[in-house]
RNA sequence: GGGCGAGUGGCGGAAUUGGUAGACGCGCAGGAUUCAGGUUCCUGUAUUCGAAAGGAUGUGGGGGUUCAAGUCCCCCCUCGCCCA
């Protein structure tokens, strides 16, 4: 008997054989296919978690079968490492953000380390290294160069528990901020902008041929939301002092229902329109406004809240000539659109209800299908009515010639209006890549000259929870000479969104050496795009569209090769980790720490664990049971270490057909076995349905046990067994890695992938199912190639077929063969 | 309110094209091994009626299409996510 499957001893040694041997470095000139395998850039936020441990097992797993498959892989790794925890931890323990971040990434190193999880480490990457502080600022300059990268007084959202600006991703849907959960508010400053809507149609475009969730692509595109319409030019009565004020919308067939007009309560002349007697109350209800949240303003559901006042102005409607009042209401962003739009209450619901509570006239524009029944408005197709001279015209076609009608006039015209925003990049933080521009009195804003890069943030600052900048209060780094004229200038000291850092990261992977430029072109367009992207669902939005916003604009730059407009071919979003019942909180952190199971089990354990417990892509909770599922993945290993070892003789390499010339019929099962397994497994790690490949090769490893019982001989088994652990190999590297050089020498991970023999896969016997009236009364063994006549007859000389029969005869037969025969009484 | 996804044993889940529902594992039960516990090995395990043979029911609920529905169509319920 051999020694017992003891993975704290193999997996260490194998851990330090695989950082030694290099195997995972890969070159641009590899002569083998290239393909790029990227787990999504880690936070380091100290040891791994569960979700780690999933995410990075998918992506080991992809790396060691794609190499098995032929492929030189590139596998990098590195650490999303500026950002609030370290900067808030120095706040509270004045430990300099550096210090504190390099340890918890050394914690997560080791994690990673321990799980098994092989890369290039001449690549590793860390946002706060001077070497990539410096490029991420020359791409900041080479964008303020281009006019992508700009500064704009702008209402921002401002959050007081992390002290600074956030991006419109940042705050979620109920108006707090997505890390400290405080409530957003406004506040009008000075930012800094990265000019994202100049792609907004690319961004949209170009995300059909990818092959991304489409739950993905959705998400993405709701946020883009780009909507096609028109402007109207709507003149205010009785003012030919004034401009008049322009409306967006989708719906320019409805114009002639047009029964008032909403402007925001920010809308910038507002007070120019609104009349005296009406002054004083449209004062009040801005000032309350804007305590209102924009998710509260937006929402259809506000009780007895006053949503809107008139404001004594008059509107003319291009279209009829028509006189509407002039409204200011709270559910009109000034950030969306013009910050007007016109009430057209008879095909929009928000309107409607206004129109309702205001006591405003409702006139139906759109014929309401005959049997429609709903009584609020309707927004769905039908001729148009009340309309002058769009009457009898469909939807479309009245959008068309009210478009026509209008620029014919000179009072509007077609416009594509966008949801997204440009992005906020500037934030009032030490921690971050400092933003690479000086203020200097005579040039204006410069950007810092690539000479002079990087901009590092001084460390003797003092870190207080005041919400303002450490570096704006050390002279020492605001004042500087202006790169241009060597004037004494000041020193931007706002740092970047850290967005920024994970935005161009996978192209400094593909040649983190050069050290005169970010990235080699044309090594950049050997790896790029990445072939397997793998991540959570949750940086659908965010993360996702930036990083296609800066390959697109760095490849517009010339920074990037003009060949890869988009970063992520295939995007696969593993599902998230709950903890079973929100209640028993204090023990959750304990129980999803890995190091424990590491410590235990071992990591190939829970690796299986996590491919075994269900479809990578689902949710999955982590309840009491789940440790004894680990258990189960680890009894599976102790079975295969045994079974492998256990056998008499060793056999190198995978055996080949001919050596099986005399094989048993026992033998001839097991083979069949083993190739069809291939075959299943095969298709199972393409369609990253690793739960099932588990499956598989439970079901090989018990087969070849009774292989073995059955008296097999050792030229099938020793086949099985190399193609088990063959198999096995991507999932749990360690005691595969272990077994095969046991067994046959060598290393299991240079091996190639095995192949079916299509022979074996031949069937000769089939199971028959045999139904009546569709239910399953019997099963027979028949050859593959049995006739109808022959599966009728086999099926009537049933004992239990018979005597179902009688003498009555089936009114119909339903042959399939060779799998089924369905008797119709 | 709109869009997308999901709902299968005690539990996690399987079932490319409609054709054996519950693979595989966890748990549980019984047996063998062991001084014993653990380990390991074998057997059983959807529900229900039945001593058994065998029968009936069964994939959130209700209809439908079909020789045949977890799978396709319609309505409804519940949960999750995204957008309002």
């Amino acid at each position: 008997m051999s020694i017992a499957y003891d993975p704290q001893e193999i997996e260490p040694r194998w851990q330090r054989r695989w950082e030694e041997q290099g195997l995972y470095q890969v070159n641009s000139d590899d002569p083998r296919p290239k393909s790029y395998v990227l787990c999504m850039y880690p936070y380091p936020s100290g040891p791994a978690h569960q979700g780690h441990v999933r995410n990075y097992t998918f992506g080991d797993l992809n790396v060691r079968y794609r190499t098995m498959n032929g492929e030189a892989v590139l596998s990098p790794i590195g650490f999303d490492s500026f950002g609030l925890p370290a900067e808030n931890a120095a706040i509270k323990t004045q430990v300099h953000p550096r210090t504190f971040t390099d340890a918890r990434i050394a914690e997560l190193k080791e994690s990673l380390s321990r799980l098994g999880a092989v890369y290039d480490t001449r690549r590793e990457i860390k946002s706060h290294d001077p070497e990539y502080i410096k490029w991420s600022q020359f791409i900041f300059a080479k964008f303020m160069e281009a006019g992508l990268a700009y500064r704009a007084n702008a209402p921002v959202n401002w959050c007081p528990g992390c002290q600074t600006v956030l991006a419109n991703e940042q705050v979620l849907a109920d108006g707090t901020c997505e890390r400290s959960g405080d409530l957003v508010t406004r506040k009008n400053l000075e930012q800094w902008f990265f000019k994202i809507t100049d792609y907004a149609d690319q961004l949209l475009d170009e995300l059909e041929p990818l092959e991304w969730p489409e739950r993905v692509k959705v998400m993405q595109r709701n946020w883009i939301g780009r909507s096609i319409g028109a402007e109207i030019e709507i003149e205010i009565s009785d003012r030919a002092d004034l401009d008049p004020i322009t409306v967006f919308t989708t719906r320019p067939d409805t114009s002639f229902g047009i029964t008032y007009l909403v402007v925001a309560p920010e809308y910038p002349r507002l007070f120019d329109i609104v009349t005296d007697e009406f002054r004083d109350e449209v004062t009040s209800f801005c000032a309350e406004v804007s305590s209102r949240s924009d998710i509260e303003r937006q929402s259809t559901e506000m009780g007895k809240a006053k949503r809107g006042v008139a404001t004594g102005a008059f509107a003319v409607n291009p279209f009829n000539g028509a006189k509407v009042p002039i409204y200011v209401a709270d559910y009109v962003l000034a950030t969306y659109g013009t910050g007007a739009v016109m009430g057209v209450p008879g095909e929009d619901q928000r309107d409607f209800d206004f129109a309702k509570t205001y006591g405003l006239p409702i006139v139906e524009t759109t014929e309401r299908p005959e049997d429609y029944s709903g009584d609020g408005a309707y927004g769905g197709p039908g001729n148009k009515i009340n309309s002058g001279f769009l009457d009898g015209l469909s939807v479309d076609e009245a959008k068309k010639r009210a478009i026509e009608f209008l620029s014919e006039r000179g009072a509007g015209r077609p416009k594509v209006q966008y949801r997204l925003r440009d992005w906020l990049v500037s934030r009032q933080r030490y921690w971050g890549c400092p933003i690479p521009a000086v203020y200097c009195e005579e040039c204006g804003i410069v950007p810092v000259p690539l000479d002079q890069l990087p901009v590092l943030a001084p460390d003797d600052v003092e870190f207080l929870p005041t919400g303002e900048s450490p570096l704006a209060r050390h002279e020492g780094f605001v004042n500087t000479l202006c790169p241009s004229c060597s004037r004494p200038a000041r020193r931007e000291t706002d740092t970047m969104d850290t967005f920024v850092d994970s935005s161009w990261y996978y192209l400094r992977f593909c040649d983190p050496f050069s050290i005169d430029k970010p990235f080699d072109k044309d090594i950049v367009s050997a790896w790029m795009p990445v072939d397997q992207y793998i991540g959570g669902i949750e940086h659908a939005i965010l993360h996702l569209l930036y990083a296609r916003f800066f390959t697109k604009a760095l490849s517009d730059l010339g920074i990037g090769p003009s060949d890869v407009r988009e970063p992520f071919r295939r995007l696969f979003t593993q599902g998230m980790i709950r903890l079973d019942g929100s209640k028993m909180s204090k023990s959750k952190g304990n129980l999803i720490a890995p190091s424990g199971y590491f410590d235990g089990v071992g990591a190939d354990a829970l690796r299986l664990f996590h491919l075994f417990v269900g479809p990578p892509g689902d949710d999955f909770d982590w309840t009491k049971q789940t440790d004894e599922m680990i258990e189960g993945c680890y009894r599976y290993l102790s079975r295969v270490w045994r079974l492998v070892l256990n056998q008499g003789e060793s056999f190198p390499g995978v055996s080949v057909a001919s050596e099986f010339a005399n094989s048993t019929e026992a033998d001839l099962e097991l083979r069949k076995t083993t190739h069809r397994t291939i075959e299943k497994v095969t298709s199972g790690y393409k369609r990253w349905a690793y739960n099932t490949c588990v499956a598989s090769l439970m079901e090989l490893t018990n087969a070849i046990y009774k292989a073995e019982a059955l008296g097999s001989s050792g030229d099938a088994v020793s086949e099985a067994k190399d193609i088990l652990l063959l198999m096995l190999a991507p999932m749990v590297p360690h005691i595969t890695a272990e077994l095969w050089e046991r067994k046959n020498g060598g290393n299991i991970h240079m091996e190639s992938w095995p192949l079916a023999d299509p022979v074996l896969l031949e069937d000769l016997k089939t199971t028959l199912i045999v139904q009546v009236n569709g239910k399953l009364k019997d099963k027979i063994e028949v050859s593959t190639d049995i006739s109808e006549q022959e599966a009728i007859a086999a099926v009537r000389a049933l004992p239990k077929i018979s005597s179902i029969l009688g003498d009555g005869e089936p009114a119909k037969i339903i042959v399939r063969l060779p799998k089924l025969v369905n008797l119709v009484l």
